[in-house]
RNA sequence: GGCUCGGUAGCUCAGUCGGUAGAGCAGAGGAUUGAAAAUCCUUGUGUCGGUGGUUCGAUUCCGCCCCGAGCCA
């Protein structure tokens, strides 16, 4: 807790303002920017994303951005261990990094570290797919319950992916994922962190700021960025680049299986779920700071927080 | 003016052969360990447009009125 460097964690859901307030700071005061979001790793994927644009990345250059192609994938673990290198990295310059963003689940992974688990692997996934196909995952989920019942029990018997990864984790190290999780080291980030949350006082208002932005998002040329990815690379709709909100819809959109205005529709309610679970996550982070982030005097609010501590 | 079809949850609608009603979406709450913008769980009382009538009982059947869409004059 002594004589550790600063790190500062700027939290927010989506459409919060959150880089307003990082571009503010980087002319401020002497940070560096680490991006904290599991959609802006992917290149050419911009607009549906709000990704920062050329001319604010120049001003404020963001590390974590840009650095996947849409066919790969990144994890919450290889976000820890880029986001450790990178603040060594900058503390080494003399600098305090800031890092902004809504994904939620890697800023909990990088403060409390992840368990020794193994890796993804895509075979395996693969070849769980076609069981679930062929079976059910009710089915898996027994299956689960033999090797690890403390797991299976956890976990509804609807919820694909997580029993997928229960089994994936028990198939790669032949050991129960329960059994694996308590062999947690305690390795505290090695940094004094100032956990600031930009939450709105008013959700009204954050749904309507959601609305109007996808919105933007169409007339911006969405659909025609999609068109391009697909052109570009080989893309599939299962892949995580095309999982993410507003992609999804229009992937949908592009198959005729919705109508524009469906898209519109939906393309808005998913983006209105996400902060919702943005913000669910940020009410059961324990120390933060939250402040109003439809606050007019927002980055002042930062500064001011960030000077007195 | 006449005829037809509508008016039921915030929205789109279903339904009750007469016993005061339920889906999807939205909204709300929750879980969350290498896919997290992911994956899942819980949550539905609303003058059934208004008003009279028939009936033990009407959102349902009948009359009139109001509102919307369409057709005919």
């Amino acid at each position: 807790m002594k004589n550790l460097p600063p790190a500062i964690f700027l939290m927010g859901p989506t459409a919060s303002g959150k880089t307003g307030v990082a571009v503010e700071l980087v002319q401020r005061l002497p940070v560096e920017l680490i991006s904290v979001d599991s959609a802006l790793v992917f290149r050419d994927m911009d607009i549906g994303t709000a990704k920062p644009d050329a001319a604010t990345l120049a001003r404020a250059p963001h590390h974590l951005i840009d650095i996947i192609s849409p066919t790969e994938a990144y994890s919450a673990a290889a976000f820890r261990h880029d986001a450790l290198r990178l603040m060594a990295d900058i503390t080494a310059r003399g600098k305090i990094p800031v890092l902004v963003g809504g994904t939620m689940l890697y800023f909990k992974a990088l403060r409390e570290g992840l368990s020794p688990l193994p890796q993804a692997d895509a075979a395996l996934r693969a070849e769980l797919d076609a069981e679930i196909a062929r079976h059910g995952i009710e089915h898996l989920h027994r299956k689960l319950a033999e090797v690890d019942a403390e797991t299976a029990a956890r976990l509804h018997a609807t919820d694909t992916q997580r029993i997928q990864r229960a089994l994936e984790i028990y198939q790669l190290s032949g050991q129960p994922m329960s059994l694996l999780i308590k062999q947690q080291e305690q390795n505290p980030l090695p940094y004094r962190i100032l956990p600031i949350a930009l939450t709105p006082s008013d959700r009204a208002v954050l749904h309507q700021r959601i609305a109007t932005r996808f919105v933007d998002m169409l007339q911006q040329g969405l659909l025609d960025e999609l068109r391009g990815l697909r052109q570009k690379y080989a893309l599939q709709r299962e892949m995580t680049s095309m999982r993410c909100v507003g992609y999804r819809q229009a992937w949908e959109y592009l198959e005729s299986e919705i109508t524009e205005a469906e898209l519109q529709e939906k393309g808005i309610a998913a983006t209105r779920q996400l902060a919702k679970r943005q913000l669910t996550w940020l009410r059961s982070t324990p120390d933060i700071i939250e402040l109003d982030c439809l606050a007019h005097d927002l980055a002042q609010a930062v500064l001011d927080t960030i000077t007195k501590n």
